[in-house]
DNA sequence: CGCCGCTTGTGCATGCGTTCTCAAAGTCTT
DNA sequence: AAGACTTTGAGAACGCATGCACAAGCGGCG
């Protein structure tokens, strides 16, 4: 029943949104949601929510909205929510230290269950709970805790390499944060987060509204209101 | 000559990766590129990468290709990297911190020049080079040091109203790290960065790979490949 | 019990982005 | 100097995503 319906990316890509929006409804004691409410709390327009919940199924119930909790379950169950996923990050320097002491990982059911480097000197050390392991154990420690997902946190240099081993080690999800392209077998799904991108974009729209010049920004007062999560 | 040509977004995300993949081909004292190599370097394919870069102008030179100097001379004009964009991070926690001793920040000119947080205890300690300062100087240090762009890194609740603040001191363009949805006046920038989504985009089709066995996903050898940063 | 009002689900139009394709325009070779 | 070869730049077709608009469906009220 809940099969191979074909969901589109960008569809997907917004599911965590709702997710969230339902999270938080639902800690306030809210049992239904419209999906003119749900909009407002994801930062989409309403046709769009209910286009992306028709992928799912018909949940809603007209002249009501959608009940939060079944709405919420079947989200989960889309998103692969319902199991815990173990997750193994490569690279514990500056960025890898910040993501291994998150605390908001475990919470969604994303358990850091290994660290993994390359340096020696790294090798053993304490980290939260955990203790980094060697790069040539990846293999094993993927096995043993049935890891399915990677994140790269080492120098840009070395990541292709890590994704590699992590593919090989048998990891088919990866999420790459080293500023480099990065190519894994089409099986593999690979997903980045570009901070230097993300700010050359805000520099691009930047430059578009000061043309030149040096004053400070305009201060201008709130109109319209544009979002984003 | 250089003014209101209208680029879509689309394409701005993507000169970022034209610009990296420019600089490694600068590096190597590469005189010229072909749109088929820039492709390849990107993650993209060659048409797309024509097209993209024939909304900067026609820069290229049939039957050569591109001049790299020159190209990345255009395309960081175009993306306003002829500048410096100084940068203030609001909340210097467990990611705050990463984010402040990043040195491929300053490298790529955005600067961090200012961190506020709100926990007076946080306040008056120094993180790389810099001391933290209060939530209150922000009108302050952003219009003295004239910073256009924030960084938001607190925790989820705080964001809101961090953001409003932020642009209230006259930052026009912002980074959002909170896991929530954020909302500003149209005329600011907002890009998101977020990790839980990003995660659970990846447990979806993670979760499509291995229907619900608990096997070991499968090795398979590399054949065709999948690209991204 | 039937009518009214509300909200979903979706058909449809529109727009944006991608990709194919090829003539035009240049270089290089002989 | 002419022809062969290479590569760009853009026209056009296609496909995906978005947003509008409204009929269908459900609950509640009179
Ligand atoms: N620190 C940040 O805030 C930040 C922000 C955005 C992006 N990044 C990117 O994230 C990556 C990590 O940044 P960082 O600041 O943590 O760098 P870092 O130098 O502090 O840490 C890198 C770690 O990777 C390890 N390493 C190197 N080669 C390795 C290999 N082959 N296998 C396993 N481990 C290896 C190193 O020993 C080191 O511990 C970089 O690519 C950086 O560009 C960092
Ligand atoms: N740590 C990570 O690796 C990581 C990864 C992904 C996302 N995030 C997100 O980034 C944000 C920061 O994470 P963190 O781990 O650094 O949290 P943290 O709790 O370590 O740090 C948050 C900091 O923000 C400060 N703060 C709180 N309210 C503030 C306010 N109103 N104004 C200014 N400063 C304020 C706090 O004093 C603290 O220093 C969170 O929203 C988190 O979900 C963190």
């Amino acid at each position: 029943m809940a099969a191979a319906r074909r969901i589109p990316e960008a569809t997907v890509a917004r599911l965590p949104l709702y997710y969230r929006a339902l999270l938080d409804t639902a800690d306030q004691h809210v049992a239904t949601v419209s999906s003119e409410r749900l909009a407002e709390l994801a930062g989409v327009n309403a046709a769009k929510v209910r286009k992306d919940l028709s992928y799912l199924g018909s949940y809603g119930t007209r002249g009501v909205g959608y009940d939060v909790e079944f709405l919420l379950h079947q989200i989960s169950r889309e998103l692969g929510l319902t199991q815990d996923w173990p997750v193994v990050i490569v690279g514990v320097g500056n960025l890898g230290h910040a993501l291994a002491n998150y605390r908001g990982f475990g919470a969604r059911g994303f358990q850091v269950e290994g660290l993994v480097d390359a340096d020696p000197k790294k090798v053993g050390t304490k980290v939260g709970n955990l203790v980094v392991e060697a790069l040539d154990d990846l293999p094993r420690i993927v096995e043993e805790r049935k890891i399915a997902i990677g994140i790269v946190a080492t120098p840009a240099s070395a990541a292709q390499e890590v994704a590699d081993r992590l593919v090989q080690a048998g990891v088919s999800s990866i999420l790459n944060f080293a500023p480099t392209v990065v190519t894994v077998p089409t099986e593999v799904s690979l997903r980045k987060v570009d901070l230097a991108i993300e700010l050359q974009i805000l520099s691009f729209y930047q430059q578009r509204k000061t043309p030149n010049g040096d004053g400070p920004p305009a201060h201008a007062a709130p109109s319209k209101r544009a979002r984003a999560t």
